[in-house]
DNA sequence: ACATCGGCTTAACCCGGGTTAATGCGCTGC
DNA sequence: GCAGCGCATTAACCCGGGTTAAGCCGATGT
């Protein structure tokens, strides 16, 4: 079969992996219906996911109920918790299937023993990295720079096929406004042309 | 003499170094008066650099000219562009001091072949970016999830050393308010004491 | 001592998005 | 078919921060 995990693989590695089909073994494939939890916050992750179909919300849920969305993440994205990379750490955020997802799911210890032995692997884990601090620091950017309005409207015009697919309140709550607010902007906007 | 840099790179390794000694000989001490430009956006960017005294910024300068200020460097912090990294990358944001700053720049063409050789190496790179997209991580949540007075209620309560050491205007600029906006929030928050 | 300049403060007005609430619509389950 | 629910839509009102502008203060240079 062929692995979403394994197209990731190839596309950011620099040199050739060896034992790339061992590890492969290793992937556990789960399905998901929409609106199912993943993980929650707090929960120990163990594993490096990749989505290979569907779409998904990672969301930080504040102590007065409110949800905010960290990323969207649809097919060939990767997820993971940074913070359970570390011993005692633990997801601070919830990963909540939008649609019906199959997630690739690969156990960090057998990753990590790759890349302590092998100079390659440790570059790809690398490359994993340098990829999800890129992604981080572009929303950094938009969320630092941007007003509520320019955001949709680069939203927009940068993945266009994901408005469609995601619920407004999601979205609304991705770009860091509120339902209504995001209404009344996509409103204004589309009724502009 | 003791580098700032090795202090750093032993803190995050999980290994043992080698040619740690030969890597140190390679750091270049450079100097900077305040206000100082330490690189531009689009320079090219060849090396890592590691705060060892002073205090900087690093910032979005945007057509219209408005600034806004990506983060904030003091002693022992490390910076660098990460789009640099990638073969025909420049940097996205200006480097600029704030207060007198000595930087030790360290090639990252010898790092990256120790990288490339030895796994350890491999691993210290690794906790590097870590360390930085965990930073970014923390930032994207606060700028995500709270309001300005929130977010200057959570700075002056975590960094409460750097509420003096930076112009309300580049606290500003770092909150993602304007100065006017920043010195109304302050004036309020502080009367209800 | 004086002029200059940049940054802080304050005030007045504006406006975008928050809040609340009512309405309608499509989907699901019974 | 019907009830119920969640989401989108719309309206009314509120408020925090943006904008503009004026005055002030301290540091700097002459």
């Amino acid at each position: 079969m062929s692995l979403t995990t394994q197209k990731l693989f190839c596309a950011l590695a620099s040199e050739p992996l060896r034992g790339m089909d061992n590890l492969m073994k290793r992937v556990v494939l789960r399905s998901y219906r929409a609106g199912a939890t993943i993980f929650a916050a707090g929960d120990r992750l163990h594993d490096l996911r990749i989505v290979r179909s569907g779409l998904l919300k990672l969301c930080y849920v504040l102590p007065s109920g409110d949800e905010w969305i960290k990323s969207l993440m649809a097919e060939g994205a990767f997820f993971s918790s940074i913070a359970a990379l570390q011993p005692a750490g633990e997801a601070s955020f919830d990963a909540v299937a939008i649609e019906a997802c199959e997630i690739e799911c690969l156990p960090f210890a057998p990753l990590m023993d790759l890349a302590r032995a092998d100079v390659a692997w440790a570059g790809l884990v690398n490359e994993l990295l340098l990829a999800y601090a890129t992604r981080k620091e572009l929303r950094e950017r938009d969320l630092l720079t941007l007003k509520p309005e320019a955001r949709y409207r680069r939203f927009a015009e940068t993945e266009p096929q994901m408005v469609g697919r995601v619920a407004q309140k999601d979205l609304a709550a991705y770009l860091g406004v509120t339902p209504v607010g995001l209404n009344r902007i996509i409103r204004r906007v589309e009724g502009k042309r």
